[in-house]
Parts: structure tokens; C-alpha cells; sequence
DNA sequence: TTTCTAAATAATAATTTTTATCCATTGACA
DNA sequence: TGTCAATGGATAAAAATTATTATTTAGAAA
């Protein structure tokens, strides 16, 4: 069964071929940007509009069914919701690679009541790079 | 002496009212965004120019003088280059609280070569708004 | 101090990015 | 299959950022 239609019936969206093939292409590339995802649909979907790229993420979003990724000096990218984790970006070929967050140590700081999410990003070097 | 000053000095810029006031007022407020120096620097300089902050902004990122960083949601906002720390952003009221970060453990990932960087953002409610 | 020059500002235009509007089309359900 | 609200596409509009240019100015050198 198509989990990404799954996901869409969990919101109430309509499940149009547009809104499938984005989701898809997120999942397909891990982290996509509106830029990314466009330059890829627009082959197979000629008349793809930037418009329903941004609508769509906003809704997904909104639905929490995506979430935002600021890497530095990036245009935001999008993720299909899962368990809490890291990201490592390659500084030179720019890819992301999802890590596990064992725990993010609570931040001793007397101005801080409590901490309930966290994004940790990590920059260096991947393998292929070396 | 002033500090701010001396941070010019070290790049060669030129010491000119409004990069002087751009940097103090990013420095009195911690972390701000364009749109928050633009707001304050207008009442002293009323022919401020949103292009004199961005070019500011960017020159001064380059001279390693100001990082960029970029909160869930929120508009780029700079702050003084300073030892690496994270950030806590409290949900209700959108206050930066600086932490130290004792140590970003190196992620277990085949991909990974090495670390370089990080960018670690919490977000939770600070005392104030508990 | 005065002069000189490269650099900076302001104003404006131009780009780029993102959102809103409107209408024709279509997916989901009866 | 027909109905209707939701959606996509086109376009315009708004918002954000960068580039251009003419004028002004900081800072060095005389």
C-alpha cells in the first residue's frame, strides 16, 4: 500500500496527482526545496506551477505532515515528518544526512523553564568528500 | 575603547555612523534581523536605506564580524561573531537566550568524515512566560 | 587642516521569492 | 455517474533581497 496516500488521508487532502507527486519527491530525495521539487515535477508535470509547490508545502506543513529544514546559506527544504533527529550537511557537495539525536543535554540557564523540541545541525565533511 | 570600533578596524571597513549604529544595535539586542535594525535605526537616521543594512549585513558576514542564524519560522537574524554557542527560543514570547554547548557529540554515521560546525537550536518557554 | 580618493550611502530600479486571487477542473463520495 | 467543494494553474500582487548610479563622506596623506 502506498504510504504517502496513507498520509494524505490522515489529513483530509484530496489526494491529486500533483500533491502525490511532491510528497513523493520530498520522501524520494530526503530534503527538497520549492526550487528542487519544481525543477523535478516540471518534466513530467509541463504545466507544474511554483504556486501549487508553495500552497502544497504550506498545507502539509500546517498539516504536519512536513516539516521546514534552515541549513545555512540554504534555501528552506522540506522533510516528511518523522522521529526527531540531526542534520549533517557536507559543506562541499551540500548533502544532508539525518543522524540520531541521543539526547540534547538541557541547557543549564536560569532563564529557561523548559525545552521541548530542538534543531541540531552539523557541518564538515562526508566520506565521498574526503 | 569602543569595541565596536575596534571590530571595524579589524576588517579595513570604514568606520562610518551607520555601519557603527548597525552593529550597536545589533549588539545591544543580542540577535536582530534586518527589518528590527531597519525599524530602530529609522527614528535616528531617518534616511536609512534597507539596502545600506543588507549590504552591511553581508559585507560584515564576510569579514566573519556578524553569523547569520536562522530560527524556526522567523526571519535571518544576525548576531556578533562570538565562541560557538547554541540558542534557546522561547515559543511564547521569541526571546534568543545564548547557552553554552559543552560538547556536540561527533554523530556514529559511515557518511560522516568529520564536524566541523554546528548550529543547535532549542525551543521551549522561558521563565518569564512560564 | 585641507585635499584627495576610494568607499559608503541613499534612492531607485530590478530581481527574486512568496503569497493571494480567480476561475476552470477534478477527486471523492453519494 | 453526477454533484460539489477542494485544488491546480495562470496571473497578479506583495514581500524580500540585490544591483545600479550619482552623490557624499571617512580616512589617509600632504
Amino acid at each position: 500500500m502506498n504510504s504517502i496516500k496513507e498520509l494524505l488521508q490522515q489529513t483530509g487532502l484530496k489526494a491529486t496527482p500533483q500533491r502525490v507527486a511532491i510528497l513523493k519527491t520530498i520522501e524520494e530525495s530526503g530534503h527538497a526545496s520549492v526550487d528542487e521539487i519544481y525543477n523535478i515535477l516540471k518534466i513530467s508535470f509541463p504545466s507544474m506551477s511554483l504556486a501549487t509547490i508553495y500552497k502544497n508545502v504550506n498545507f502539509l506543513r500546517n498539516e504536519s505532515v512536513l516539516d521546514e529544514i534552515n541549513i545555512r546559506d540554504s534555501k528552506p527544504k522540506y522533510e516528511v515528518v518523522k522521529h526527531s533527529h540531526g542534520h549533517f550537511v557536507c559543506k562541499k557537495c551540500k548533502k544532508v544526512i539525518d543522524f540520531k539525536v541521543e539526547s540534547v543535554c538541557n541547557p543549564i540557564h536560569e532563564e529557561i523553564e523548559k525545552v521541548d523540541e530542538s534543531d541540531v545541525f552539523l557541518y564538515g565533511i562526508c566520506k565521498d568528500c574526503k
